[in-house]
DNA sequence: ATAGGGTTAG
């Protein structure tokens, strides 16, 4: 029998069907991301180079291996993140005439999608019809989650409608989970939730504590926290337990409301259930301590944690560098880093990022700079977010130019923006009245049709806003139901704004019934923009009854509003004494 | 041998 030997890192076929250091193709163990020290433990794949050299052999070999080998290289290679690759060699395979089968073309969907070419996924199709191959639920499931990865939320829910309506494979719970998870992740927590309502119906497809803990996860990640725990109860009398992601997500959304009692009683529960909080639950905490400036605090439950014997890891550092930071700790932070170093854990790029982060917006963007220089020549890769960061720190002191060079120099370096990098630069230019630019660049990126989301759409609301372009923002906006994406709260209140900034106050409350129809509620901003809009238009008494339901509902002025209160009415005592609650928060 | 859930940075 044939195997497959390594020495000295290179693959070659050996004959010797006794020799300890060899292993049979069927049993051939493929390391990718984790570097293994020895070779002696198995056939290692470490590099793009030891995959080709892998794959020409097998395909020499007489009788050829089967499909289930070529599978698992594949797999291998998607996991190095080495996509088009795995497309060249099936390619190859076809040439040669080697047999392939649902699996091995299901892997190949899935590396076009990886690489974001949900298009070319589509274009194997056919393949399978060819050759006869049915397709099967994993053949849809990668293809949705390869739509949905685009942002194309709209496609992915026709697609599956249309499995489902046309019966073109059976939905089975994984299905669900990834139309679940990619509707929740994109804003559309409603969907989501009717979702699993719909797969309650069925009898095939009753919800496991995967689709219970993706709502649950959306609904806290909302603030819904009455929702979610519901939701949880629901689990419990259907006999799912909840698990620790349940749980974590939980605690993560208490945590981000800065509930810290209901934090701790669900830790208790937690832990008297026998599910005992791992380091992600420790790190929810410490990151939702520093998040609110309680560096100390997130410090004693690092302690705890060591004391219980859960070791931090990079994320919990990370976010308490990122505390420091947030805190205007940056000595701090920079200690926490060399810490990291000292105790052998290397800082990550998102360490760099967080302390890049943390330059930047204490505007010491010389700091910030050598940071990012000292990363090209030791440390981490740049991320795509490293260029975000330094693009934001470079747009919030003002200085376009640079930004635009940076900008230029990410392209150049073969970095694909994403969309917060664009919607910095957006951001950016339309701050800076550079409108033209900013139009040029959205038209650029809208014509490509893809990687936009609701934020992006927000980014250029609020710039054609701002620049006196609010029919343009208007018809922008309307076209963003035609186009699947749902408005959320910020693009309401862009809107809101923009109507109250051309003193149509009419339009301005129209805008507020209709999101409030389409279930998206005004928040402290909302509240606060409208009331501005009745401030400037000197509409007095239609802003104290509107005030009445804002602080009925617990919002409050913020700074913003005060102070055109001040440059407004300041000196006019009659008019305060018309709003009876300001008086009080002013004086507060 | 292929597809699904929770934590960090912009």
């Amino acid at each position: 029998m044939r195997r497959y030997c390594v020495r000295n890192g290179i693959p070659f076929l050996s004959l010797s069907p006794n020799s300890h250091s060899c292993f049979t193709a069927i049993s051939v163990r493929i390391f990718s991301n984790k570097s293994i020290s020895k070779f002696d433990c198995g056939f290692n794949i470490n590099c793009l180079d030891d995959a080709v050299i892998l794959f020409k052999q097998m395909v020499t070999m007489k009788p050829l291996p089967s499909v289930v080998e070529f599978s698992k290289l594949f797999k291998t290679m998607i996991n190095m993140k080495h996509y088009s690759a795995v497309v060249s060699l099936f390619r190859e395979m076809q040439k040669l005439g080697i047999p392939i089968n649902v699996i091995i073309l299901n892997i190949v969907i899935n590396s076009y999608c990886l690489m974001h070419r949900v298009d070319c996924a589509f274009s194997v199709l056919p393949i399978y019809l060819k050759n006869g191959i049915p397709f099967t639920v994993v053949t849809f499931n990668t293809l949705l989650r390869g739509i949905f990865a685009e942002n194309k939320v709209k496609d992915a829910v026709e697609l599956f409608k249309k499995v489902v309506r046309e019966k073109i494979c059976e939905p089975n719970t994984v299905m669900y989970a990834t139309v679940m998870n990619g509707l929740s992740k994109r804003g559309h927590t409603e969907k989501t939730l009717s979702l699993l309502r719909l797969m309650e119906q069925g009898n095939n497809t009753k919800p496991n504590i995967i689709n219970y803990n993706i709502i649950i996860d959306a609904l806290c990640k909302d603030g819904n926290l009455d929702v979610a725990i519901n939701l949880m109860n629901e689990m419990k009398q259907k006999d799912i337990p909840p698990d620790i992601v349940t749980y974590n997500s939980i605690i993560d959304g208490m945590c981000k409301l800065g509930e810290w009692e209901k934090c701790k009683t669900f830790f208790s529960e937690m832990v008297n259930l026998n599910i005992y909080p791992n380091v992600q639950t420790f790190t929810i905490l410490t990151d939702g301590l520093c998040k609110e400036g309680k560096v100390e605090e997130a410090k004693e439950v690092m302690g705890y944690m060591i004391e219980k014997g859960v070791e931090p890891n990079i994320v919990t550092y990370n976010s308490i560098m990122d505390g420091y930071c947030l805190t205007g700790q940056l000595d701090e932070a920079r200690r926490l880093f060399d810490f990291m170093i000292n105790k052998c854990i290397e800082p990550s790029i998102i360490s760099y990022n967080i302390l890049i982060n943390g330059y930047c917006k204490k505007k010491k963007l010389p700091e910030a700079m050598q940071l990012f220089c000292e990363i090209s020549q030791k440390g981490p890769k740049p991320s795509t977010s490293t260029y975000s960061t330094i693009l934001q720190g470079l747009v919030d002191v003002g200085r376009i130019g640079s930004a635009k060079n940076i900008y230029a120099e990410m392209l150049s370096a073969g970095y694909i923006p994403d969309l917060y990098t664009h919607n910095i630069l957006l951001n950016g230019y339309f701050k800076y009245g550079l409108v033209e630019e900013a139009i040029s660049l959205f038209n650029k990126l809208e014509k490509k049709g893809e990687n936009t989301d609701i934020e992006f759409y927000n980014v250029v609301i609020n710039g054609l806003c701002k620049n006196g372009k609010l029919d343009e923002a208007h018809a922008l906006f309307e076209k963003l139901f035609s186009m699947g994406l749902l408005p959320n709260v910020k693009t309401y209140t862009t809107m809101i704004n923009g109507f109250c900034l051309q003193g149509l106050l009419d339009e301005a409350k129209d805008m507020l019934m209709k999101m409030v129809g389409n279930n998206c509620y005004p928040n402290n901003v909302t509240y606060n923009v409208m009331v501005q809009g009745f401030l400037r238009c000197s509409r007095i008494s239609e802003m104290t009854i509107f005030m009445k339901e804002m602080t009925g509902r617990g919002f409050s002025f913020d700074a913003s509003t005060t102070k055109l209160l001040v440059n407004i009415i300041g000196d006019k005592p009659l008019v305060l004494d018309m709003i009876p609650e300001l008086h009080l928060k002013n004086k507060k």
